[in-house]
DNA sequence: TTAACCTATCGCAATATTACGATGTATTTT
DNA sequence: AAAATACATCGTAATATTGCGATAGGTTAA
């Protein structure tokens, strides 16, 4: 046990449940922040900026690439780093599809 | 190690990847998503739907309680789950301003 | 070429999550 | 009161995540 189940349930829940997961820890969140308040692409100065190890901050770097929503490229001696616009907006519609309208005025049991 | 080191990082971003964490899993999704369609208070049925154990399910359903985004109330013998629709709308805003819109035509590098 | 620099990856330890059977608890039915 | 019902909690095993030191890999500067 201690696996996700993952076939018990529908693609686009295990879809938003993979972006869920990859925005559910703070340094990500952080760097996320980071790379839309500058706009740009960032090269190097993202360790400083979280605090964590150089190695911990690459395997968050890591996973968020693999989950799509940055992107890399190699520039000289460092790593540049921004965000996919249009994974970006995947994530933003995917979201706002999810959290739509509930009858606030809902009466519960 | 091996635990978060929320201390490095703002409130905000703590609250955001909390929120993100509890929604990390398709079986939580699962279940706001069935909550939402039933747009009522569900008794009894989440085990059956969802195809997990039962002490599993009950497991999720404390972690969606805990984040506050669901409640539940004892109705005789059985328990009853609804969404909160408080909360529900703050999740909505907050992802709503973490994925405002980033220039879309940025150009990396 | 060598040294310096930056990032990625490896290996490991600590902690967290996921899953489920077994059991506990509270309410309703008989 | 006893049995039935429904959910919560406990205990445990398997797996995943987090974090970091050490090291590997690739680029630039000397």
């Amino acid at each position: 046990m201690g696996a996700t189940k993952t076939d018990l349930f529908t693609k686009e829940q295990n879809e938003i449940a993979a972006m869920a997961k990859a925005l559910a820890h703070p340094a990500r969140i952080a760097i996320l922040q980071y790379l839309v308040k500058k706009n740009a692409c960032v090269c190097g100065d993202l360790v400083d900026e979280l605090g964590l190890a150089q190695a911990t901050t690459s395997q968050h770097l890591k996973e968020l690439k693999t989950a799509g929503i940055i992107q890399g490229s190699i520039e000289g001696v460092s790593v540049c780093y921004c965000i996919n616009p249009k994974v970006w907006k995947q994530y933003k519609e995917l979201f706002n599809t999810f959290f739509k309208d509930v009858d606030l005025q809902q009466t519960c049991c």
